[in-house]
DNA sequence: CGCTCTATATAGGAACGCAAGATACTTGCC
DNA sequence: GGCAAGTATCTTGCGTTCCTATATAGAGCG
């Protein structure tokens, strides 16, 4: 049990996984510090949310993959890239989650609900 | 398939319980009414999410239980309650959801990841 | 009694997120 | 070559959440 992901979390993964792949193709560990990076810490998750979160992207056609060879050396990366589908659905996610983000507003003050 | 819950919905089901327990003990579906109610429509759930959510309140003692008979006529109605334990939890997930909202604001404008 | 309204409850299924571990390629060093 | 260390992807198994659909039951009425 130890500690359990806290509620508020859930539903945050694909959004921001998406978000990081707006401007540019990213590959995996990139992503995660690049969340990390963006909230200051305040969102992070780990490979084992993030690999199946973008097998489910892909399955989908929201993002397509490619391999590369790493610059650094070291394995090779898989590069995740928006497709317009993908797009389409950043945008839907975005209005989702400012709707319920609005409507929990409600809830944040004594005595509001 | 029909229609998926949006993720953003998740993790949104026991504040937005606790939050309408808070100045007032009320019963099963006086609460999905409130909730519905007070977001205004924004944030919905059915039956089938309410009640196994009560009951997991309960087992955590964050709410109690009581029957009561129905002014109106008809069924008898259950009342749940906060207790204090209830209170800081509530105060608990009022911080956890503002930290993952501020968060995920960086995610709701183009080329912010 | 049968019907309807109100109300609580549960079963079954799908999806999510996590910890932990498995796999694999590259570099550097002996 | 052999081996460890670092980088990176991927899988498995578990617990939780939420929903649809259904079941159960009391009260009032004709």
């Amino acid at each position: 049990m130890a500690d359990p992901t806290p509620d508020a979390k859930r539903g945050t993964v694909d959004l921001a996984i998406l978000a990081t792949l707006e401007l540019q193709a990213r590959y995996g560990l990139e992503i995660l510090e690049e969340v990390q990076r963006a909230t200051g810490g305040g969102l992070a998750f780990k490979e084992g949310s993030l690999y199946p979160a973008l097998h489910r992207l892909v399955k989908q056609r929201w993002v397509v993959s490619r391999w590369e060879d790493s610059d650094a050396g070291g394995a090779p990366r898989k590069y995740y890239e928006l497709t317009d589908d993908g797009r389409r659905a950043l945008a839907r996610k975005r209005e989702e989650w400012r709707a319920v983000r609005d409507a929990m507003e409600v809830f944040l003050f004594v005595g509001n609900a």
